[in-house]
RNA sequence: CGCGGGGUGGAGCAGCCUGGUAGCUCGUCGGGCUCAUAACCCGAAGGUCAGAGGUUCAAAUCCUCUCCCCGCAACCA
């Protein structure tokens, strides 16, 4: 069976996740469903990244240590994950002893192949931020930030050769079309690599909390370095049988844009260095803003994504941020724009066809299916739907995936209006016409639970479950091309009809 | 001359690469239906395609210039 392994950026700990932070992790999970329905051995990775003095201060003013409040954080994350309903199959820490390992293992077979070198790292830093300045980013020779005035501070790191992997990534990028999307985060990294890479410290002897590194203990791995290993300590490295021989390479990082740099630069230069080889594909997505403007904790306008699923529920948040903002483009939420989806597309399209169907197999029928089948055409626009979602998903443009489960819908609901069901039923000579419909509608039905999983799947479920379908919607998937799936047993009952999406009323 | 994205009916977008009657969703208005969450179905109105110039038999689409909006410092995906 193929294989097919995603990963998310893992999260900071120095927040909670937002909306934009669940909007990268809800569209990777949509990935990775798509491609078990699809019948790829699916592994799908997220975590959180809990080194660095940021996180050691972070802790600090909470009066715990790094590790108690990285352990209270890991609970946080994952509980918000679970209640969106994201299928992480793995959940890394940085801090865990497996992640440590591969650090270090990995920093050795660079270190050995020579590609680290001592040396000196001196600036301006300020003590507030943390950080390096250079002098052209002061302001009035004052830390931009803080205003207070930075220290020359000059120290022992050391060095990653960067510099000298510029050709052979501009190379892999080319030889390699996929290896970056959308073309436009492709564009820009070739021209940074293009302007000429600098060799990067990448070890700290400040700052106690993070990984010592192997050959000298005294100082710990910058951060970023660390962070990006997690791909591969996530499957095992370094141990290479098992599930890092299975699943590495990645076939698909899912990132924010603003981490291009270091997917797409520094971490395919530390493999290529090691001899590891490089993930397929790395995925920079762009930004959920709120009401037109970015999210920012000093304009305050931080939307936690519980907040909406617990309103209205994880799916309609899933759907909004999978339809509304597509992956290679910036999006917008706002309160508005969320309930005229909600009402328009799943409480009046989908979930009113849902209803309406299972009331009407109740009322005509006493709930027994006569038989499912896929009359007046429907089999082919259902053919024409999976086709265009499968192209569309392969292309990460889930916004047209969604699209085409639509065209079914509207196709149902056009299709009870045609046949009007309720004349069929007051006329006994066309009770065989009444049952096609109905079972056209379950088919209909059917097939949109089917190609939404991924993207609702708690609602999908529950329509999978009214139509009283076996297997389980997990358990199920693609049929072979121009096939449909498995239909419901002739004469089974159906659970009973219910409203999917609560219209909201304002 | 810093880099990049974008300006298409009220809103959000597609079309631009590969010129040839301006398309989709929502909203508005009118009609139909009654199974359904006043949902569904049909129809209509509404656009100088930011502006100017150029190429062409023909430009939203190609070329040039101008204007406007949004990112590119930090928190931050």
């Amino acid at each position: 069976m193929a294989k097919f392994y995603i990963t998310t950026a893992i999260d900071y700990v120095n927040n909670v996740p937002h909306i934009g932070t669940a909007y990268e992790k809800v569209a990777a999970d949509a990935i990775a469903r798509y491609k078990r329905l699809a019948g790829y051995d699916t592994r799908f990775l997220m975590g959180n990244d809990e080194h660095s003095t940021n996180v050691e201060k972070a802790a600090r003013e909470k009066g715990l240590s790094p590790q108690e409040y990285c352990d209270q954080m890991a609970v946080v994350f994952q509980d918000v994950w679970k209640r969106l309903d994201i299928s992480y199959d793995d959940f890394i820490r940085t801090t865990e002893p497996r992640h440590v390992r591969g650090v270090q293992a990995l920093f050795t077979r660079i270190n050995e192949r020579g590609d680290i070198f001592k040396g000196k790292y001196e600036g301006f830093y300020c003590v507030s931020c943390e950080r390096y300045y250079l002098e052209k980013d002061l302001a009035a020779g004052k830390c931009p930030v803080h205003g207070t005035e930075p220290q020359w501070l000059s120290e022992e790191n050391y060095f990653f050769r960067l510099s000298k992997y510029g050709p052979p990534l501009l190379d892999h990028i080319r030889s390699h079309p996929e290896f970056i999307v959308p073309e436009i985060r492709k564009n820009e990294i070739v021209n940074v690599i293009e302007g000429g890479l600098e060799d990067i410290s990448v070890s700290r002897s400040s700052g106690r909390w993070g990984v010592p590194l192997p050959n000298d203990p005294a100082q710990t791995v910058y951060v970023w370095f660390d962070a990006l290993i997690n791909y591969i300590t996530g499957v095992g490295y370094p141990e290479m049988n098992g599930s890092f021989a299975r699943y590495w390479p990645a076939d698909l990082h899912v990132i924010g844009k603003d981490i291009t740099r270091f997917h797409c630069i520094i971490w395919p230069a530390m493999l290529m260095s090691a001899g590891v080889p490089l993930p397929r594909t790395v995925l920079g997505h762009g930004w959920v803003h709120f009401q037109g403007q970015k999210l920012s904790k000093s304009l305050g306008n931080i939307v936690n994504p519980l907040d909406v699923a617990d309103k209205y529920g994880a799916d309609p948040l899933r759907y909004y941020l999978l339809k509304e903002v597509p992956l290679s483009r910036d999006g917008d939420f706002s309160w508005d724009l969320f309930i005229d989806r909600y009402n328009a597309d799943l409480a009046n399209d989908w979930g009113n066809l849902f209803t309406r169907a299972v009331s009407m197999v109740h009322r005509y029928r006493g709930g027994v299916l006569a038989r499912a089948e896929a009359g007046d055409g429907l089999a082919e626009v259902i053919g024409a739907a999976f086709r265009e979602y499968r192209a569309a998903f392969d292309d990460f443009a889930i916004e047209r995936g969604i699209e085409a489960a639509w065209t079914i819908i509207r196709r149902a609901n056009r299709l009870v209006e045609e046949r009007a069901p309720w004349n069929l039923a007051k006329d006994p000579a066309r009770a065989g016409e009444l049952d096609g419909l109905l079972g056209t509608l379950a088919v209909a039905l059917q097939h949109t639970a089917f190609l939404l999983f991924p993207i609702m799947p708690a609602k999908a479920k529950l329509v999978w479950e009214t139509l009283r379908l076996t297997p389980g919607l997990e358990q199920t998937r693609f049929p072979a091309e121009g096939r449909l799936l498995p239909p419901a047993a002739p004469g089974v009952t159906l659970g009973a009809s219910q409203p999917l999406f609560p219209r909201i009323e304002r």
